[in-house]
Parts: C-alpha cells; structure tokens; sequence
DNA sequence: AGTCGATGGATCC
DNA sequence: TGGATCCCCTCGAC
C-alpha cells in the first residue's frame, strides 16, 4: 500500500453521527440536537431551505461548515443528522418504530389524503367504524326515482342477519406461485375448488378441502391473469384475461388452453402498441366473452363459435386502461365498466358505442373495480385508489354522486395488485363486502394487514380478520358463493378462512394444511425454519410443511420484526 | 441486516 | 401528447 503523504494540508474532517434515535425518542421525539456539537450554534438550526445538495443517498443531511472552512485550518464538520425519509426534513422520522408505523407529519393523511394531521390521529382510523362521508343529497324530490326506490324496497329485508365471517385460516399455500397473485376465483359447482391467477401468466388450481391436491398451469399465459370466469355452459373451462393481450379459454382437467382472442398477433412491436386485456365478464344470456383492453377499448368474442363481435369499442378515454368489467346479475344488457380515467360508466348493451354510456360514475383517482350487488344488481360498489369506497344504492335513481363514500385504506403501490372490494355473494341485504387492508396495525407487537370486512350501508367496520403468520399484505379476496369461506391472496401464498367454530385451526400444529410450494425455496433459517435440512423442496410442489410452523402472536418469534428504527 | 430492483400512476413541463 | 421524475407501511432475492 503506497504510504500517504500530503494529508497535513488538508482539513481534518469530523463526523457526526446522532445518537440512538430510540433512546432519545424516549425521552420525547422532539427535535433532539446534540449537545455536545461543537460547531456553531447556528448551525444547529435545521434550516428547511437547504436542501438537495447537502443530502446524501442515506436521507442523511451532511453540511458543511463553510465559515470554518474558510479559515482554512479549522475542521470541516460533516453531521450525519437523521431526516425524515419521507420529506426530507429534520426533526422527525417517517417508518416503523417497531410495529408501529409513525407517519411524516408534513405529508396529508396517509388514510383519508386529507392535511392537518396523521394516520395516527385519522377519525378514519381511531372511530371503530370506517369514516362515512354521507351522500350531499340526503333525500330525493325526483318522483320517478322515489317510485323506483318503493319497487325496490321490498327486496330489501327489514332485519339484517348476523354476519358469519370467516375468520381463521383453516389452510394456507404457501409460494404457491412463483409471482404474486393477482385474481382469484371460486369454482362455479364444485365447493372445494379455488382458481388463482398470478403475475407470471400461470394459474393455479387447488382442492382446498384435500388441501393437497393443487395444479399450476404454467403455459396459459406469458404475463398477469387479469381477470378469470368460468364458461357458464361448462364449468370445466375457464376464462382468463391477461396483459399478453390474449383470453385463453382452458381446460380445467387437463390444462390444455387454446387463445380465444389474440390482440398481438404480431409480437412485440413496442409499448405503444402493445395491447393489455385487465377487465373480462360473461354475459351468459348472449353467450359473448367481453373484455377490455389498456387503450380504453371493449371487445366482444362469441363464445360459441369462438370469433369476434364486430370492432372494438372505445368506452373509456382513449389510452386508458379499462380494469373493470361487470356483467348485471339480473338485467343482461346492463354493463359496467372502470377504469384508468377515473370513472365507473354503465353501458346499455343494446346500443354499445363511444359515448353512449347511460351514466358515468366520476372518482377522484383510478377506479380498480365497480360491481353491481349480487342478487339485485341494483347497487354498485366501486374501489377507488383515493382510498374510497363508493356505493351506490340504487342505479334506478339519482347516480350524480354516489350513496355514501366509505374511507379506507387500500393505496396503490405499483408491487402490489390492486385492491377490490369484493361483495358477500351470500348477504340477502347485500350490504357486506371484503376488502384487503394497505396500512398495518401492531397487533401484540406485529405489524399485520388485515382484511376488512365492511358494512357497506353503514361505514361500519364488521370485521378485521388476519393472521401472525400473514405479514404480507392482501390485497386478493373473494368470498365463496355459498358456503362462509374467504380466499386470500397475499403476495404469492393462497389462504382459506372459515368462521372460528367450523374451522380446524391451523395453530393446532396440523402442518398437513399448510403446503410449501416453489421452485426457488430456500431453507429458511430462524423464526420459520426447523434446522430441517430439506432439500427436497426444490422439485415445486412438495407438501411437508417442515419449515412452517405457525406461531401466537406476540410470542418471542412473532413475524415480522420489521424494519426497528434504531 | 442491508441493499436492490421490479415498474404504475401522478405531476410537471 | 410525451418524456422525465418522483414516490409513504412491498417483497423477495442476494
């Protein structure tokens, strides 16, 4: 090593480094400045107004002293101050303090985007219901609507029953598949069947009752299953919608899949030609496949002979993505659709063209689903990433603005799939919907999402339902058609929920319900790892459970030890 | 335990 | 309309 020379000349450099940050927070988290600084008390004064330059690639602020600097021999001082990594700012951190998420306080609400104060201190968070901002017109003078409301009224039962929710996982697969899971669907016929799409193209198919009969097809798609439906005149055969731009239409037995509609018959020709396919219904009563494409067009295939219905139609603006597509449970030429142009529209199917939407739902942001209510389809119920649900009570009347806009917490991160209330396809009242939740609450010292399920004709929060074993968020859910299960799909693991007294709790040691499945896994090391040396595990689909145990809760080893600030 | 990266939407110009 | 840039609770690999 070649000896230094030359370093007399040059300043002595100092680093400063604040202290254990948890150790001061417990005195108080104000703005703790060390004492023992020696440099001048000016600069002691976070000053808000420098800014870029002095920022390292750590959030971290190093400043220079430059009036020392000046007197040539004096030492540059180089402090390490501790910013908040969300504004950059001194005086307070952003992050998980232990389970515990603090929030910037310079940014709106991360919950209800309003400013003024946090997450923390959010009516939206701390009220045990979910904030409900009621409708700007509390009754209606329209008699047309007020007739149609009294048609209505009838249907409605005047009692609603108890809410069985389905709260305990009673099975899981693990890295089921190799990306995270983006749709999921129940079986039409068959109880114990789920069907899962995920971001790779595959699409699994699992016997949640044998808990380990499972099948991923790998070759349906080559990117994201956007959407699955069962054909309604053969329940063997499912549709899917993916951004390849293709629906492939697959046997379920024997996975053999063939394209139904191929919107890139020439390959990759660039992104901006690229077409994606997200939303996907069946209109049974026409027998038609419909879909719609990232461009903001819906395209009609027959299923029946397996061609397409004339040319596509621009429903959304030009160049954005329709997510949503939804079929009317009880009037088939009722169509809704949502998308990218931050609308809901409801399309009369008889007479399908640009601009010729019966009425446009407006949202503030994104729309990542609409539905009608199941039994009547004659509610709605939208998902919008300004962390609102929206409800519509009724499509006969006055669709201006919506019934009730519900506050919760389902952001849009672009590594997860987007959340979508989904509805209760079992509640007569249609008022119960699930959905998965983005911000995490410390439950006995574990940081977990649960999953909401939401009294949609109230605000109120029915439920929270997780697990200690589910740190990953979920934003996948779907609720069985009739029996009182609920699907989850988090990150790349599957989940089944049944009600507390039905279910065989997994807890129970009953290893033979939790399936690790996945090419790449590795043996895991501490909190879930045996020192099992399994290296069986590599083949995809191996069922032992061996390096899965479910832990309580709080316990020593509670997942999730996020990221302490020190 | 820390770092990295994939990559969607909003916003600004 | 299009490119650049930013971005708050991800998640899994290395």
């Amino acid at each position: 090593m070649a000896p230094r020379t030359r370093r007399m000349a040059f300043p002595k450099v100092l680093i400063e480094r604040d202290t254990d940050s948890e150790q001061s927070s417990s005195s108080d988290d104000e703005d703790e400045l060390e004492e023992e600084d020696e440099g001048p008390p000016s600069e002691s004064e976070p000053e808000p107004e420098e800014e870029d330059s002095t920022k390292n690639g750590y959030g971290e602020r190093i400043e220079e002293d430059l009036s020392l600097k000046k007197k040539g021999k004096a030492p540059i001082t180089i402090s390490l101050k501790k910013v908040c990594k969300v504004c950059k700012k001194p005086g307070h951190e952003a992050g998980f303090k232990g389970a515990t998420y603090i929030d910037c306080p310079m940014k709106p609400c991360f919950l209800c985007k309003m400013p003024g104060h946090t997450t923390m201190t959010c009516p939206h968070r701390v009220a045990i219901e979910h904030g409900v901002i009621p409708a700007p017109r509390a009754s209606t003078h329209n008699t047309v609507e007020y007739v149609l409301q009294r048609q209505l009224r009838p249907r409605i039962l005047p009692i609603k029953p108890a809410y069985v929710i389905p709260d305990q996982v009673c099975c899981a697969v693990i890295r089921y598949h190799s990306r995270r899971v983006t749709c999921l669907e129940f079986h039409p016929t068959k109880n114990n069947i789920l069907l899962s799409g995920d971001k790779k193209g595959q699409v699994g198919v699992w016997d949640f009752d044998k808990v380990h009969e499972r099948m991923v097809y790998q070759n349906i798609h080559t990117c994201i299953v956007n959407n699955m439906r069962f054909k309604s005149t053969n329940d063997g055969m499912v549709y899917a919608a993916s951004s390849d731009g293709t629906i492939s239409s697959t046997d379920l037995e024997t996975g053999i899949s063939s394209s139904l509609m191929n919107l890139n018959p020439n390959g990759w020709q660039g992104p901006s030609n690229w077409r994606m396919l997200y939303g996907m219904d069946i209109n049974s009563e026409k027998g038609v496949v419909l879909v719609a494409d990232n461009f903001g067009f819906l395209y009609m295939v027959d299923t029946r002979s397996n061609s397409k219905i004339g040319e596509a139609i621009l429903i959304h603006k030009k160049g954005s993505k329709v997510v949503g597509l939804h079929c009317n449970p009880v009037q088939p030429e009722l169509l809704l659709s949502c998308g990218n142009d931050h609308f809901a529209r409801i399309w009369d199917m008889r007479q399908l063209k640009a601009g010729s939407s019966l009425s446009d739902l407006a949202h503030k942001r994104v729309v990542n689903s609409a539905y009608f209510s199941p039994l009547s389809g004659s509610k709605i119920l939208t998902t919008s990433q300004d962390n609102r649900l929206r409800i519509w009570d009724s499509i006969f009347g006055n669709l201006d603005s919506p019934s009730r806009e519900i506050v919760h917490s389902h952001d849009f991160n672009r590594h997860l799939t987007p959340f979508r209330a989904e509805w209760d396809p079992k509640d007569p009242t249609e008022s119960l919907a699930v959905i998965g939740r983005y911000i995490s609450e410390n439950y006995n010292g574990a940081a977990l999402h649960p999953i909401d399920f939401i009294d949609i004709s109230t605000g109120q929060l029915v439920a929270e339902v997780m697990d200690p074993n589910i740190t990953t968020i979920s934003p996948v859910n779907k609720l069985h058609p009739r029996d009182d299960i609920l699907a989850s799909g988090s990150s790349r693991s599957l989940f089944i929920w049944r009600p507390k007294e039905k279910s065989e709790p997994v807890e129970k040691k009953d290893e033979s319900k939790i399936i690790i499945c996945g090419g790449s896994m590795k043996k895991r090391k501490g909190k879930f790892g045996g020192e099992s040396d399994d290296d069986s595990e590599d083949d995809g689909c191996v069922s032992k459970g061996k390096n899965f145990q479910f832990k309580k809760a709080g316990s020593k080893s509670a997942p999730r030890p996020r990221k302490v600030n020190k």
